[in-house]
DNA sequence: TCAATTTGACCCCT
DNA sequence: AGGGGTCAAATTGA
């Protein structure tokens, strides 16, 4: 615990240094190479701290970390259902509480692939959920019959940008998809998030764009055990996300990780794109206890801010 | 042929 | 009562 708090306050610190650092850099004669490089670090340390805070329950804990799926088997439905023998089995219901992480994807040019987050996964249901114009996919380990894994997650595309779409995880991983996730996470370009409905198919692996949102505050270990959050977003540096820090404070610009998707299961979104929907206020709750860096949790970059807009420079 | 997706129905929870 | 989550038969695709 110590030693978190330790990592943390030094990763904190060492991203506002650096962040000092990149602006006696900002001088167009300073070397991009340069920028870039502090931009990294800087990134680096936010996105350890943040990774620190979300793996430690006990630090930024806001929602219940149990989940039906993880602690309990399933239970039968009542004997005197019409579904006759048939297994109705049903999970406790879910409740937004149970959800371990948010993710939101930003890619036009992704649309066949919003979020291939390294895993495979099986869709095993689509609702249209109240309020939203695009229905909500439902997916599950695709290794859930052979390993037991209990992971699922929800897919939805939003309302508001059909270009972002909305990925809750929940349960823990337990196959062994780990090391794909690891592998194949790595930053995309700017250009990705903007509207790429054309090259998506071609493109998508490595331009899609994806927003962790850990509002789940459970633990992102969940489902990124080991991934190492990226930092070389050419999107980030080619926006102001640092100055986006700087300028709302960190607390609430945003924790965001680009990253690519994985070759794992290219076409396993594909119903995604069609489907998913977004409930808006879904993202807003996060309950992570009175922390000030509980905000952390909620950060996001509001897909709606240009990062080339200058005006997060000024 | 088998695996993945679709889709309608069912059940739980609020 | 209705929304949301899940199941599983039917369908689709490789």
């Amino acid at each position: 615990m110590d030693w978190e708090l330790n990592t943390l306050l030094n990763e904190l610190t060492q991203g506002r240094d650096v962040t000092n650092q990149l602006l006696n850099h900002l001088h167009p004669s300073s070397s991009p190479q340069t920028r870039q490089l502090l931009l990294d670090k800087i990134l680096r340390s936010y996105e350890k701290a943040l990774s620190i805070l979300n793996w430690n329950g006990s630090v930024v804990e806001a929602k219940p970390a149990v989940t039906a799926f993880e602690s309990s088997p399933c239970d039968i439905s009542s004997p005197g259902s019409e579904v006759s023998d048939k297994k109705r089995v049903f999970k406790k219901r879910k409740t937004s509480s149970g959800w371990t992480e948010q993710v939101r994807v930003f890619s036009g040019a992704s649309l066949d692939n919003p979020l291939d987050d390294g895993y495979c996964w099986r869709k095993y249901g689509q609702k249209a959920i109240l309020g939203s114009n695009f229905p909500r996919g439902y997916y599950r380990c695709t290794h859930r019959p052979s390993q037991g894994c209990l992971a699922t997650k929800q897919v939805q595309r939003s309302d508001n940008d059909p270009t972002i779409f909305e990925v809750k995880y929940r349960g823990r991983h337990t196959c062994n998809q780990a090391s794909h996730f690891a592998a194949t996470f790595i930053p995309v370009s700017a250009e990705s998030k903007e509207k790429g409905n054309d090259s998506r198919k071609r493109q998508h692996l490595l331009e899609s764009g994806l927003e962790v949102k850990t509002e789940g505050l459970d633990n992102r270990q969940d489902i990124f055990p080991w991934f190492p959050f990226p930092v070389e977003s050419e999107q980030v540096r080619n926006s102001s996300f640092v100055e986006a820090i700087m300028e709302n404070n960190i607390m609430e610009t945003s924790e965001s990780n680009y990253f690519s998707m994985s070759p794992c299961h290219m076409g396993s979104f594909e119903s995604d794109l069609t489907d998913i929907n977004s409930d808006p206020t879904s993202v807003t709750n996060s309950p992570i206890g009175d922390l000030d860096i509980s905000s952390l949790d909620k950060l996001e970059f509001d897909p709606s801010l240009s990062f080339d807009n200058p005006e997060f420079f000024t």
